[in-house]
RNA sequence: GGCCCCAUGGUCAAGCGGUUCAAGACACCGCCCUUUCACGGCGGUAACCCGGGUUCGAAUCCCGGUGGGGUCACCA
């Protein structure tokens, strides 16, 4: 069997959708399981929406993704261009022979024509449809017409009681009736292609033998089989994976929160995260485990596993794998990604120096265990920028215990005398404390915690304190042994 | 509404006619770890949409119903 050639076609009228993602990821998942080609083609024959910068942004989230392609936009490759408005020469000569062998023809129907005619169909209950007034048109109406300046669209005939089977490799065989097709427009008047007829044109063209794509465009199929039999090209394999749904069970779309993968980029997901995520929405590998390297999906992954019904996102469990990769993730990696939410809320300068990194590295390396995303980070760093108060009245309730001021006092002098603490020697001094002193741990160690972070819950206290500095950690002592001593 | 797709716990899902038969993961609950929280470890609650067939035997095959979804553009 031949090397599989598959595509992601995106069409530049939005960024690349969380669907649009998984649709190009698994694609590209099979390619790289088979030792075949992936390829990126650029859809922009709806001119009004097409935007350059959506191309850009689109292909930027790919890349971000982690995908790759052999062939394609900024790559180039043997059957360029790739970009459909570039290739209207070959569209053009494509519907001209479709015009020549009588299965296709210009139709001059106005917008408020077809209007009409949808609404008397409705009216007699039937299904609205193109009911092929001009597709017996003789040459001398046609001059006619277009005399008078109608503008003309090209229609393909479709033929008429047939059965157009697409043998989809994850749904089987799945049936549709010409009858309900009607003929349908594959060159606009403005002489640009449709999708439907693009879509086959290029597909062939590019030598694209697999056509993964979403369960939308199921219903388009038989249309563009239409279309390479009429040609007498060779049908690629379908496959039409099942949709990713909403909380609500509909069409993932803005309501229901970030649906781009920029917008999870930007709240500090993991290339790697969204990855493994997106791969197991609607494929599974069967064994135990989900935490799954990209090498391992790409050796596992198959088509005939991938489910046909359809995933509702879940973000919880997105959370919990992101996070499980912020926690994995060397260290160095976590800081320099997490730097920019840090700067951005004004917690680090610009240009932050060495000795500025090695205090958040000690920072972030305390934090992240408790991260889903690295946005969240500015809310967990709070406690090493913000002192304290011990207004409120639970701090009151703990700070104001007996032996208290002594308690923190006797912390204070060990800081003192040791100097800068480490992880190693704060946890040795801080085990020592309920022993040293004779007073029950809990009573050392809440006030501690109160007084260094202004919380009664949070990271251990031998990582607060190198997090914290010397001086921060003193200052708050001071103040809180101030609190406590007052009545 | 027509056409089409789908149907296992709250969610993602394994299962492809019979010694695994109802895995696993997220979420939730409990316990342990930690004199805090989170992480981590252990355990628990929780599912085959309904009705007919086929079969010695159906979550698994067929039909019907119901439910959900997609699609019906000079958008892709």
């Amino acid at each position: 069997m031949s090397k599989a050639r598959v595509r992601f076609a995106p069409s530049p009228t939005g960024p690349l959708h969380i669907g649009g993602a998984r649709s190009a990821l698994f694609n590209w998942l099979y390619a790289r399981h088979s030792g075949g080609e992936f390829i990126v083609r650029i859809e922009d024959t709806d001119l009004d929406r097409s935007k350059r910068e959506f191309e850009e942004e689109i292909l930027l989230s790919l890349r971000w993704l982690g995908l790759d392609w052999d062939e394609g936009v900024e790559v180039g490759g043997q059957n360029g261009p790739y970009r459909q408005t570039e290739r209207l020469d070959i569209y053009r000569e494509v519907a001209e022979k479709l015009l020549q062998t009588g299965h296709a023809y210009h139709c001059y129907c106005t917008e408020e024509e077809l209007a009409a005619e949808r609404e008397a169909f409705m009216a007699k209950g039937e299904l609205p449809r193109y009911g092929g007034r001009c597709r017996d048109l003789c040459q001398a109406d046609r001059e006619k017409l277009e005399a008078e300046g109608k503008r003309s669209v090209l229609r393909f005939k479709v033929p008429e009681d047939r059965i157009i089977s697409v043998n989809d490799m994850v749904r089987g065989k799945v049936d549709f009736a010409c009858e309900g097709i009607g003929d349908f427009i594959i060159v606009k008047s403005d002489g640009i292609p449709t999708y439907n007829f693009a879509v086959a044109v290029d597909d062939h063209l590019m030598e694209i033998n697999h056509v993964i794509r979403a369960e939308e465009h199921l219903p388009n199929t038989p249309r563009q089989i239409l279309i390479y039999e009429a040609l007498a090209w060779e049908t690629p394999s379908f496959a039409h994976i099942s949709l990713i749904l909403g909380k609500d069970r509909a069409k993932m779309s803005k309501r229901h929160g970030a649906t781009s993968l920029e917008q999870y980029r930007k709240q500090g997901y993991l290339p790697e995260a969204l990855f493994n995520f997106l791969s197991l929405l609607g494929w599974s590998p069967g064994g135990e485990d989900e935490v799954l390297s990209m090498e391992n999906i790409v050796e596992q992954f198959q088509l005939d596993r991938v489910s046909k019904s359809p995933a509702v996102f879940d973000l919880d469990k997105l959370n919990w794998i992101n996070g499980f990769y912020i926690r994995q993730s060397p260290l160095e990696k976590i800081v320099e990604l997490a730097l920019p939410y840090l700067k951005e809320g004004g917690y680090v300068p610009e240009e932050p120096t060495g000795q500025d990194k090695a205090q958040f590295r000690a920072m972030i390396s305390v934090v992240r265990n408790y991260l889903s995303n690295l946005a969240e980070i500015t809310d967990h760093v709070e406690i090493f920028y913000k002192d304290p108060t011990y207004e409120e009245e639970d701090m009151q309730a703990v700070l104001k215990q007996d032996q208290v001021s002594q308690v923190l006092s006797a912390v204070r002098q060990r800081i003192t005398d040791a100097g800068l603490l480490n992880e190693e020697s704060a946890k040795a001094m801080i085990k020592k404390l309920p022993k040293e002193l004779g007073i029950g741990g809990k009573k050392v160690f809440m006030p501690l915690r109160v007084a260094l972070t202004g919380h009664t819950q949070g990271p251990e206290l031998y990582q607060v304190i190198p997090a914290l500095g010397m001086e921060k950690t003193l200052k708050r002592l001071d103040k809180a042994i101030a609190v406590a001593s007052s009545t």
